[in-house]
RNA sequence: GGUCGCGUAGUUCAGUUGGUUAGAACGCCUGUCUUACAAACAGGAGGUCCACAGUUCGAGUCUGUGCGCGACCACCA
């Protein structure tokens, strides 16, 4: 057996598992095998970059439910995919572009830039799910979607459609956060606020009558953006402020324009205490005053920019000059005209793009909604849908607490934009066009004498009713005078609001999908799709019903043919062939009621609860009218050790791969579940790792300037790098080494062919250690199986350490259950550690050796055969335990085993008393598939367990005896326990373990036996050891740590007296619980007096 | 400002419904290359469970207040 290497090599194990399991289809997921169904749909990466932490532990959480499961029996399907995250992947290939060819997206135009976008996005996804699969993520790779794919773009139009014709889709104006360089809005998540160095200058308007001429008073106000008074419509006051109660009603004028504005006074705009008390109002470019706009619209509202952010015709003079020069060129005039009074300098919050990095504006413009409140007749909205779910239990989030985020998010029902000024993504569906003299319907089917039903679709245009007239403020009163909504049901495919804007009727027609022929008449006739794109999250709030082939319910969703292709051989049974129906859909798609068997998880992390998952019961619910999943599961955030979010830009990120290539996928999937438990955060401290002799360096904090970033502690040289001087390097700590490198930082791009320090983390070590030790032990078991022949093992061949490693693994079965299906990974990560190191290997392999080790005669090989046989059945449970975990380790394991071990005794599972314990079975061919243990309850015995630790604590002392006295392990020792017959009697019967595993020699044991002098000894509860160490005893010391140990048991006496001599605790507290202390005590009282004994015979 | 979470050994974390002498890993100290494993083995040191008050026979655990840290949402002339 030498050919088993000493260490794991992860590396080998992980090139040839993955692709034996994609071959052998063991991911595959389909309908029609009666297993019940199980399902996770994976949160979408974003094909933006590459794949970070985050997504190491999400993925890591949703393979160990869908390994788990699948091992039970569930026809598992863990649906992949990617995002094509419109701003985000649309910017980035948009800065590249820029840098590299120095083009903007209008130079390329509108299809030249999807093109490229579409070849990023090849580049990338491949990467992603190549990163994905070195992690053995066991998704249905066949099924792998992209939320731009046709099955997606399909169920995206057809809710548009839906919602549209429902009226739950309207147009309406909103300030949004416009990105000036990317001329685009970009939603409140993908803002980031930064404190800027600005100025907070003071102005005045003086006061003029109705004439315009000045009364001679001023209004003083403040700001940090002079430019937007061009646009300012009012000047706004407390109502109850007396200082200027007497100017409200009049109006003063925009120096700088001579614009005429009225002074009124608005309670929630204006704060006596702020300031001078008195505020402009600029509606279009900053939301406070917006709103206050909508209270008082008779002030109006003036747009002063273009989308580019420089002015527009309001600008006047400075019409076309970019607004941060307007800001100067207004000040500038304003002191010139006399109303300048002051500047001072202030540190301002400053809302940036996190896509452009730029500030982004408050901007007023046309978007597109989807309605979330109730309808008018008080029937629930999408939003109070979406509440109902989670509150009748119906979807379930573990931990339950993050169900309040849910709630009250939703709970805000504000309305949901859902356009983008993007071109890469989802285009909306809808035609703009003025209303055709022959009507609307007309121009679609043609004129009334060619066709039947024209009469009837004339009908239709002529009793359109207005069936929602929103006047929350989110349309534009002179430009939306109310939505039209025809009764859709005999045109099917084509459904229209009707606008008023500028005397006339316009159009806006939403096709559903699939019409072309539909979309060129309206070309045709003059109408304009809409520029815009949609949401991202619009899309991806369809994933769970979208990915499985809705709204399509005839057929099945097609698979990925190369994904197909890499399947030599597919072991499924099930008929591929297109069907009649779209069984995947109805199979996976999760179902309300829990009897049928199905179950389903989203696994996701905190952030996206109300972008993602609220949206995706939203949509399941108005789509499916079924909630798309049963459960949430939302898992912790990594942090770095400094109690930061791991980002990019902050340098402290580490790379999953990196992680991979070091400590094997396996080890870094254990060591993530090791810390996935239910709290919020996570704690992962960094270090950089010298590339010359891969020393470790701590991180520290580095200012520069409003940023924060990380760097190493020992950085020599500074940031930003001046012009041609050579990058900061990091010196190594190592004395040997000392080299300086290079390392990983958001603040330069290495030179290339150069070493990087990485960064990396030592916490894996936890779970490469583990992998480690678990090879070992199984290898161990490998070396000791000659002469294995498989049979059944009947309970009065067991000995005690058998019987006792069943009863743990019982008990260690059961809790991994309970621990999985509460998405508690910490937890059953350490109860599978714990058992695997600290007992099985600790303890249960120590103890067979003597076993496994004799070979002569009948009897002896008996023995030998029992021990090999539980061996093998606790290595086999093991494996499979561990294999949602560690899966790479265990097929290399299983498949070793495998061919030595072909057949091996299992649990039976039996209810017959007298049936074996163990009963041999052939093997899987991969513990992929596998089952997963089923080991008998009854197996779990206390007492056992029980008389088992005291053995243990025996050999505990006396190793504690041998380590003190600096006892070579080869030398044998004497040992004498004073204990009760029936104790004694146990010791007797395995006394050959005391020798086995501390090589003491059990000489006597039992009630009448009588300290030596000149030993070492040791108090348990029940008994009392000597060792005789004649001439090693140091007898001061021994002394001394007897006192010690007389010292605490005193100390801990005294607590428990003091408790049974309050009479409130023994009247007031549970019988057993003061049974228990008076127990506790006495046996402490007998121990102290063992000890004292000895400390006499000592003195 | 609102909501949620966290504060336990040098570090990272466990600690079920309150109830034996508060645990683990890493690090540290002392031995050991003992025939599976030095990425290991054996032994050990190390804690006023953030503070104060309350509930209780009993608080790391429950309640309140304070301090410190973090996240999300809202806001910031």
């Amino acid at each position: 057996m030498s050919e088993i290497p000493k260490h794991y090599d992860p590396q080998s194990a992980q090139q040839e598992w993955f692709p034996f399991w994609e071959q052998r289809g063991y991911f595959n997921a389909d309908p029609g095998t009666g297993k019940p169904p199980h399902t996770i749909m994976i949160p979408l990466p974003n094909v933006t970059g590459a794949l970070h932490m985050g997504h190491a532990l999400n993925g890591t959480c949703q393979d160990l439910i869908t390994r788990w499961r699948r091992m039970q029996g569930y026809e598992a399907l863990w649906m992949p995919g990617t995002d094509h995250a419109g701003i985000a992947t649309q910017a980035v290939v948009e800065r590249r572009m820029l840098e590299e060819e120095g083009l903007t997206r209008h130079d390329v135009g509108r299809e030249a830039l999807v093109n490229r976008i579409w070849k990023w996005k090849e580049v990338y996804e491949k990467r992603i799910v190549s990163q994905q699969k070195s992690f053995g993520a066991s998704c249905d790779w066949r099924r792998i979607r992209f939320t731009l794919d046709d099955v997606c773009a399909k169920a995206v139009r057809h809710t548009f459609f839906k919602m549209f014709r429902d009226g739950l889709i309207y147009r309406g104006k909103r300030l949004v956060n416009w990105d000036t360089f990317l001329q685009t809005a970009v939603a409140d998540d993908e803002v980031f606020e930064e404190d800027i160095d600005g100025h907070f200058w003071t102005f005045n308007y003086p006061v003029v009558d109705e004439s315009g001429a000045p009364t001679g008073e001023l209004i003083r106000f403040a700001t940090t953006r002079p430019e937007t008074m061009l646009g300012d419509t009012a000047v706004c006051v407390h109502p109850t402020d007396e200082r200027y109660t007497a100017l409200v009603g009049k109006s003063v004028k925009i120096p700088v324009n001579d614009r005429v504005i009225p002074i009124i006074a608005d309670a929630l705009l204006a704060d006596k205490e702020k300031g001078t008390g008195a505020v402009k109002v600029t509606p279009a470019h900053d939301p406070n005053d917006y709103a206050c706009y909508l209270r008082n619209p008779h002030i109006g509202i003036i747009n002063i920019l273009n989308p580019d952010g420089t002015l527009n015709e309001y600008g006047q003079e400075w019409e076309g000059i970019d607004r941060l020069a307007v800001r100067d060129k207004v000040i500038e005039k304003m002191s010139n005209l006399g109303h300048f009074e002051g500047v001072e300098d202030r540190r301002i919050p400053l809302k940036h793009s996190d896509r452009s990095k730029t500030p982004v504006e408050p901007y007023l413009s046309d978007q597109w909604f989807v309605k979330m409140d109730d309808h008018a007749d008080g029937k629930p909205g999408l939003a109070q849908m979406a509440m109902d779910a989670v509150e009748d239990g119906r979807v379930r989030f573990f931990p339950s607490r993050y169900a309040k985020t849910y709630l009250d998010w939703l709970g805000e029902k504000r309305d949901w934009c859902i356009s983008r000024q993007l071109w890469w993504g989802h285009r909306i569906p809808v035609w703009t066009g003025k209303m055709h003299e022959k009507g609307f319907m007309n121009l679609l089917v043609g004129e009334p004498s060619g066709n039947p039903d024209s009469k009837a679709l004339q009908a239709i245009d002529a009793k359109a009713e207005v069936k929602v007239n929103y006047s929350d403020g989110s349309s534009d009163s002179e430009e939306t005078s109310g939505t039209r909504v025809v009764d859709a049901n005999s045109i099917r495919d084509v459904t229209f609001q009707t606008v008023s804007r500028d005397g006339e009727t316009w159009i806006l027609a939403c096709v559903d999908d699939g019409h072309p022929e539909l979309e060129a008449k309206l070309e045709a006739a003059g109408f304009e799709q809409d520029p815009d794109v949609l949401d991202t999250w619009f899309s991806s709030a369809l994933w769970p019903h979208a990915t499985l082939g809705w709204p399509d319910i005839d057929h099945n969703p097609p698979l990925n043919e190369e994904e197909l292709a890499k399947q030599t051989a597919s072991p499924s049974t099930v008929d591929l062939q297109p069907s009649t129906e779209n069984t995947v859909l109805n199979t996976f798609y999760p179902h309300e009621t829990p009897a049928d068997g199905n179950h389903s998880v989203l696994i996701t992390s905190r952030d996206i609860i109300t972008l993602w998952v609220a949206r995706m019961v939203l949509t399941g619910l108005y789509n499916m009218r079924d909630i798309p999943f049963r459960h949430v599961h939302v898992h912790p955030k990594i942090l770095d050790g400094f109690g930061q979010t791991m980002s990019k830009s902050k340098g402290n990120g580490v790379d999953p791969l990196d992680l991979i290539t070091k400590y094997g996928a396996d080890a870094v999937r254990f060591s993530i579940a090791s810390f996935a438990g239910e709290t919020q955060d996570v704690r992962l401290p960094i270090s950089y790792e010298c590339p010359h002799c891969e020393t470790l360096i701590p991180p520290k904090l580095y200012k520069l300037g409003a940023m924060t970033v990380v760097v190493p502690t020992t950085l020599k040289g500074e940031f930003p790098v001046p012009q041609g001087q050579p990058k900061p390097t990091l010196a190594c700590t190592n004395k040997k080494c000392k080299q300086e490198s290079q390392f990983s930082t958001p603040l330069y791009d290495p030179e290339p062919n150069q070493p990087v320090a990485a960064v990396v983390s030592e916490r894996f070590e936890y779970g490469r250690n583990f992998c480690n030790k678990f090879w070992n032990a199984a290898r161990f078991a490998m070396m000791n199986l000659e002469g294995y022949q498989p049979g059944e093992v009947t309970a009065d061949q067991l000995q005690l350490e058998d019987q006792w490693i069943l009863s743990r693994l019982s008990t260690v079965a059961h809790q991994m259950n309970e621990y999985l299906s509460r998405y508690q990974f910490d937890a059953a990560t350490r109860a599978i550690r714990d058992f695997t190191w600290n007992e099985f290997c600790d303890w249960y392999l120590e103890m067979i050796k003597p076993r496994l080790r004799k070979k002569e005669g009948a009897e002896q090989s008996e023995e030998r055969a029992v021990a090999q046989r539980v061996l093998l059945a606790v290595l086999d449970s093991l494996v499979r335990l561990l294999q949602p975990f560690t899966p790479f380790i265990c097929e290399e394991l299983w498949q070793r085993l495998k061919e030595i071990a072909g057949e091996r005794a299992l649990p039976n599972a039996s209810a017959d008393a007298n049936a074996a314990v163990l009963t041999p079975q052939a093997c899987a061919d991969s513990v992929v598939i596998a089952n997963w243990p089923d080991v008998p309850r009854s197996w779990q015995d206390e007492s056992l367990e029980k008389r088992f630790a005291q053995l243990q604590d025996t050999i505990i002392a006396i190793r504690n005896v041998r380590a003190i006295y600096n006892l070579p392990p080869g030398v044998p020792v004497k040992l004498l326990m004073r204990t009760t017959p029936d104790v004694a009697q146990e010791m007797q019967s395995v006394a050959s373990q005391f020798d086995n595993l501390t090589k003491a020699v059990l000489e006597a044991a039992g009630a009448d036996v009588e300290r030596p002098s000149g030993s070492a000894s040791f108090s348990l509860g029940n008994a009392d050891g000597f060792i005789p160490l004649e001439g090693l005893i140091d007898r001061e010391a021994e002394l001394a740590r007897q006192q010690k140990e007389a010292d605490t048991l005193r100390k801990h006496i005294k607590g428990h007296e003091g408790k049974l001599n309050n009479e409130s605790f023994t009247a007031k507290a549970p019988a057993e619980v003061v049974e228990q202390v008076r127990e506790t005590l006495a046996g402490l009282k007998k121990q102290l007096q063992s000890v004292e004994e000895i400390i006499e015979d000592l003195s």
